[in-house]
DNA sequence: TATTAAAAGATAATTATTATCCTTTAAGTT
DNA sequence: AACTTAAAGGATAATAATTATCTTTTAATA
């Protein structure tokens, strides 16, 4: 289990086993939707309440430690705040893989022929994963 | 106000009046969120129910009548179906702009290099609208 | 005009999220 | 190491968002 302690006080974020939890289970499954994570963390904390997770999220959320990343027709999911990425989202399994795409090109040309100025972009891919096509 | 019973009927949809108004109104805006869609709604039919809007907006979805665009940090807003584009989001005063972007070039470098078989993309570009720049 | 499956409206039920309140605790301070 | 305290956790109530149910109305077809 990674350390967060430095890194959430960094974010003005009390280091409790709660919270240092959450954040080891965004290391290791990457992205994760509420509901998954309110299961695994009840394994580790039987008593915890649905509140913490939702108040912790937000916090976190607030203090860009971790993002929101919206899939189309499905929930959203969490994940550590890393460099800009892309998304790919299975629509049979629902898995969710990185994906780095260099978007600058695209972006400097929408900002060049519009008006709009442009401070980030999202961009999820949908389809099939490796497994899905075969089965 | 456009006539829309065929493209209805052709969508498996009776072209009921409240119908009609929601593919105006979607045909007007744009772009609209569920409670937008409902104060515009209930303004031509005050005595329209919640749940009408709802059946609605699903049902079309799943007809593929409209789309459900997700925005980050908000609502997400239904438009008509139309071509393959991408979108930009104020972050100030919320507007959704359509943008044709082409993203082949991506998708198919993309599709190269991973394993996965793409379907669909989804890009929002957000930031700040000509007038919000200002202001 | 009569028939009927589908849609509308009213509202109950469910699900998702936030607020409240009391207890516990992390993180400093002595 | 004990003391202090603002912040966080847990329990649960409240609110918001969405769906289900049931009765009445109506669009579409004959
Ligand atoms: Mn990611
Ligand atoms: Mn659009
Ligand atoms: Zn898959
Ligand atoms: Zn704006």
């Amino acid at each position: 289990m990674i350390n967060y302690t430095d890194i959430l006080r960094q974010h003005n974020l009390k280091a409790t086993p709660q919270r240092l939890a959450i954040t080891d289970v965004l290391y290791v499954q990457g992205h994760i939707t509420i509901e998954s994570l309110y299961k695994v963390m009840v394994k580790k904390f039987n008593s915890i309440s649905l509140a913490t997770i939702y108040k912790n999220i937000n916090l976190m959320l607030e203090n860009s430690f971790i993002q929101e990343v919206k899939i189309p027709h499905a929930k959203s999911v969490y994940e550590l705040t890393k460099e800009n990425h892309s998304h790919f989202a299975c629509e049979k399994c629902g898995e969710i893989q990185d994906i780095i795409i260099d978007l600058d090109n695209i972006i400097n040309e929408v900002a060049r022929t519009n008006t709009f100025k442009i401070n980030s972009s999202d961009l999820v891919l949908s389809g099939l994963c490796k497994n899905c096509q075969q089965n």
